[in-house]
DNA sequence: CCAATAGTGTCTATGAGACATTATGGG
DNA sequence: CCCATAATGTCTCATAGACACTATTGG
């Protein structure tokens, strides 16, 4: 079979984008206007065009559907996907991105979209999603949760200068856990290339104001932080 | 835009088919016949057809250009490469799959292909690959060397019953090191679900005969083994 | 003083890794 | 006996985790 014989195919990107809102580990989710799956709860998305990278075309529905910029947003690719019948319009190939970013603003509204909110993911489950976006949804969260150990990703939930209890609270909302306290600032503070100490405290919040942190060079967590404790 | 209106792409899997041949970690390459990349290596691949699923397509193409049934291959997405002219054909999508599997046999010709045959994965420096696939396969490699790490997937390179020394050799082979014979085989007979005892006794190669093993059930290692030493 | 949060110290258990030792087969 | 390989034991060091303790702010 020659390129040109071979069947073509729409590819489509979806988004699972990640942020702590309140504290909380959530996923932004749109209300899709139209049918297939009218009022049903989905991932942003969109087709990619001719002439446009993967990572463009996630880069623009990040911009078009959650008016987020390039800056502070982590873009990861999970997986693609691409059974036939997944989506009852035609064969259509989903090349799914994860994004993590630091406590990113509430969604505008976008053109074949009524509605879009955030969602903590523990609420997930009473909610039902468009196409295989659930199936979806749960690989891209246990890539992230499982990424939180062993690299330096956590530091992306998180705004430029943070506190190791910022930070810590970050891992415990993302694997729904609670850590010593104690033991995480010492694992955090000796992993190489983690973070970053600078001079300023943080403002106070009744007790001892915390120093200030940024994320240091390092993408691995060298030893890494285990989900155990 | 509209699932009818939407851009439609070529899409293909390639496969990132890798084995121990001989005692060294190997990948199978093609060259190709035809031009673009005529007389190039390349990985093995294929379009998908319009009603074919992902993982079928993969399966086809270890079938076809491998020789490879199912059974005993392991088969696993890696990540999907579709940059805007990294094929001269055309825009073409490919979904790159990993397959491992136990002493997988000689290639035979298939039809656009003129040679077919097993690379050392430390001879690749040598060679030129056509279109990015020298890109695919450093990403695939990486992959499957850190997945032996915290996963069982060593032992989809060996056959059905074998020592803990070939397991080792596995290790050895794939990450490129030297690991201790005694903490490897406590190490390795220690981690819960990792291996199973068999009573026979492993043919004699000059020294103490071997006990038997096969894998056990389960998938992920705890404790990890380390690429450390 | 107390409350609250930040940060450090201490103790124990466990695993990694270096290396020695024993076990079990064939010349 | 020797050799070769398999398997286990021992020792040291590092880290995880539990938890106690000190430090630094405000009220």
């Amino acid at each position: 079979m020659s390129a040109e014989t071979a069947p073509h195919m729409a590819v489509a990107v979806d988004l699972v984008i990640l942020t702590l809102r309140e504290g909380r580990f959530s996923v932004l989710l749109i209300r899709r206007r139209s049918d297939p799956y009218g009022q049903a709860w989905a991932l942003p998305g969109g087709f990619v065009r001719a002439e446009e990278d993967l990572v463009d075309a996630a880069q623009r529905v990040l911009a078009d559907e959650a008016s987020l910029g390039e800056d502070r947003v982590y873009l990861e690719q999970v997986r693609t996907f691409g059974e036939p019948g997944r989506d009852p319009r035609g064969r259509i190939v989903s090349v799914v991105f994860m994004a993590l970013g630091a406590d990113l603003p509430d969604p505008v509204q976008g053109e074949d979209v009524d509605d879009a909110r955030w969602w903590a993911v523990d609420d997930l489950d009473s909610i039902d999603l468009a196409f295989d976006h659930a199936r979806i949804l749960e690989v891209a969260i246990d890539r992230a949760r499982s990424k939180l150990e062993y690299t330096t990703l956590a530091t992306t939930f998180l705004p430029e200068e943070f506190t190791i209890s910022q930070l810590r609270r970050v891992y415990e909302a993302v694997w729904g856990t609670r850590l010593d306290a104690g033991n995480f600032h010492r694992k955090a503070t000796r992993s190489a290339c983690f973070l970053e100490e600078l001079d300023g405290r943080a403002a106070e919040t009744g007790g001892r104001p915390a120093r200030l942190f940024r994320a240091g060079p390092g993408e691995g967590l060298n030893p890494p932080l285990l989900r155990g404790t």
